[in-house]
DNA sequence: ATATACTCTACTTATCCTATAGACTAATAA
DNA sequence: TTATTAGTCTATAGGATAAGTAGAGTATAT
């Protein structure tokens, strides 16, 4: 499970996706709109922001915004800032790779290979998955309720 | 990440897969060789007997064994029982399922469109993996190892 | 009866998660 | 230049979880 910490990175990161192009935005707004307590997400973006993930402006006028278009910015990246690899056992991470302390033979492993594989699946959707993919996913879905709607 | 005893689990269940046939194993044996701390396996075993995965035997002769064979065991359930859902968030569990506390709208969340895929990717290895699969993997590499070696 | 081996409950210790509080710094505008 | 705005940094608290440890209890076989 991810964390909420990571949850409200992400929640907070689509809220900026989806207004890109404007000025920047203030942290009381977002969460305010995606309901996070604001003191907590002071620290969230500030994290995002050491990661490169997002730049800031001081005084009036002044807010968050992202770094890069939405197209580059990974959902895996994100995740990892604040909750680790995304692997499900060290011993297959490829960011942060770390022998099992009880394990004999790392390469003998049947359940290693099975956690490799599984890894590989997350990450091939984490690591291919941006900001703009999800906001579009999230907008699509609005787009087709309302259609369903009206038929 | 999996839990410790989450993977000491696993370990021990694969070890007793492999002697599937034969007379109840020993906790102090699986710890032992698995080289896990006895007490604390001791606990993860009983877990498992509650949960159904094992069978024991008291006295003289006693020990645990699997009580259905190895290719029945899949490894998502093994994992469930002690870390809980395999879904990175519990809006898209399928075992589990919870709402957001701070989502206004499930069904049209871009973040949950991928995480239900990152999920549906995870189940379908952890829960069609068994410890049938995951012993024979094992074996097949250190056939593998010794076979290059010779040549 | 006695030794064997699993069972159950409680406890400890450390670390992480989810915040909250408050002082500080930088930028803007009057 | 001073007030206001808005992000920055550090500390701390309270609860939960993880990873073990300890020890008494119960069932079985010989």
């Amino acid at each position: 499970m991810i964390s909420k910490k990571t949850k409200y990175a992400l929640n907070a990161l689509v809220y900026l996706a989806r207004r890109q192009h404007k000025s920047p935005i203030l942290i009381s707004e977002i969460a305010e709109n995606e309901r996070i307590p604001q003191k907590f997400l002071e620290q969230i973006l500030l994290g995002l922001k050491n990661n490169g993930i997002l730049q800031s402006k001081k005084g009036k006028g002044g807010g968050y915004f992202l770094s890069r278009p939405a197209q580059e910015i990974m959902l895996g990246k994100v995740i990892r800032i604040f909750d680790g690899p995304l692997a499900p056992v060290s011993c297959v991470s490829q960011t942060a790779y770390m022998k099992c302390a009880e394990c004999r033979d790392d390469s003998c492993c049947g359940i290693r290979m099975v956690m490799k594989d599984v890894r590989e699946a997350i990450s091939n959707i984490l690591d291919k998955t941006s900001l703009a993919d999800s906001l579009r996913l999230g907008d699509e879905a609005v787009q087709n309720k309302a259609t369903n709607f009206i038929i």
